[in-house]
DNA sequence: TAGATTGTTAATCGATTAACAATC
DNA sequence: TAGATTGTTAATCGATTAACAATC
């Protein structure tokens, strides 16, 4: 498993754009949404968000739409954001304190119930409402708070070590916010989230636009 | 240009990988790395590796691999990483805040020269270094601060008005981190980075592993 | 030299898009 | 009803992978 292989990847990353739409229609009162109104709110192609949205198992009427009720209940269901995850997050500096305060987790089932850091200063203090420990305590209180899965937000070079206790200590599923690889037992899911590969991508847009000649 | 098209955008986001990769292998003193250690390093296939880095224009020696000075040089070239581009960051909130003080940024040329922000506490104090002035003042400073790339952390709810607005004084690259797709002018490149859509591809992988069925 | 590694060309794979009959 | 929108099947497109001759 060493490399999970997830096939629809592609219609799972816009999934989320879609929910996202859809809770907005549903908060303004609407009972359907079409296909061709989520696309067009998108800039996508009609066609493809009826191909995304078949995944769910909803079908639309024609004419109508989707219905929305059963529609947001479908795509939270397929993506697990019907119940919730226990996370915890590990490194509570500047980009651990931001993502525990990041509104948007709660609507995803998303609870961050405990932080770790070695910062004494830090340790003892509550971040965005998380309790902060010292990452010594890891081992003792991960049992007790039901997580398994861990925000990753550790300076690089701490970030191996790190995974590896925390891999130890129970932990199944991993977001990691460093820009290192890890090496991880096969059954532990790792998610990377690259911010250079997108700053990479609005390099490249930008010289294009300034006639790189590509 | 409504939708900037960008090909070999797979390979372009895979390349801060291999740069960040090669200038470990430079540091360590090595004058050549072979396309085999790079893959081994990522978990990738050797044909990739070779196939992506030969958008760069560098050949490599059989048998010895890419020359890691040229190899270097040549990524930071094609991504316009060679040359520093100023931003700035709007919303100085959590995490505009993280991102001001993201050390990884300097090594892409990424300086970031200023921050905005409507909260008169924050308005006049420095966030790692960098001057946060009011939002007000946005349109008086742009022009001096010689910087078009706006790097957007407000609340989702003011993304649009504030693209706008920064549009309207000079920006035209906007790196998005709120979940708001925005709407621009043709010439304005827009990357948005969206959390959502990662945190969906760790939750599906997490249901697969645990045996959904897929 | 022998063999590891390259670059190229072709095959495969998967995702997007097109076409269109079905239908509310 | 007429026409917008759906779901399906097929075509296209682009990215990944395989095969292999070239070569240091």
């Amino acid at each position: 498993m060493a490399r999970m292989k997830v096939s629809n990847a592609p219609s799972i990353r816009r999934l989320p754009s879609y929910l996202h739409i859809i809770r907005q229609s549903r908060a303004s009162g609407d009972f359907y949404i079409s296909g061709t109104v989520i696309a067009q709110e998108l800039n996508l192609e009609p066609i493809q968000v009826r191909k995304d949205l078949s995944i769910t198992g909803i079908v639309g009427k024609p004419k109508k739409g989707y219905p929305v009720e059963a529609l947001v209940a479908a795509i939270e269901r397929y993506l697990g954001w019907d119940r919730p995850t226990n996370a915890i997050v590990v490194g509570a500096g500047n980009l651990g304190s931001a993502l525990m305060g990041y509104p948007e987790f709660q609507q995803h089932g998303l609870k961050i119930v405990a932080a770790f850091d070695q910062n004494p200063v830090k340790v003892g203090t509550m971040i965005h409402g998380v309790q902060v420990y010292h990452t010594d305590k890891l081992e003792d209180m991960l049992p007790g708070l039901q997580a398994h899965t861990a925000i990753l937000a550790v300076p690089s070079d701490h970030a191996q070590v790190c995974v590896e206790r925390l891999v130890a200590a129970g932990i199944n599923a991993v977001w990691n916010f460093t820009n290192q690889k890890l090496r991880t037992p096969d059954k532990v899911v790792v998610q990377r989230e690259d911010l250079s590969s997108g700053f990479a991508m609005l390099s490249v847009m930008t010289q294009i636009r300034d006639g790189r000649g590509d």
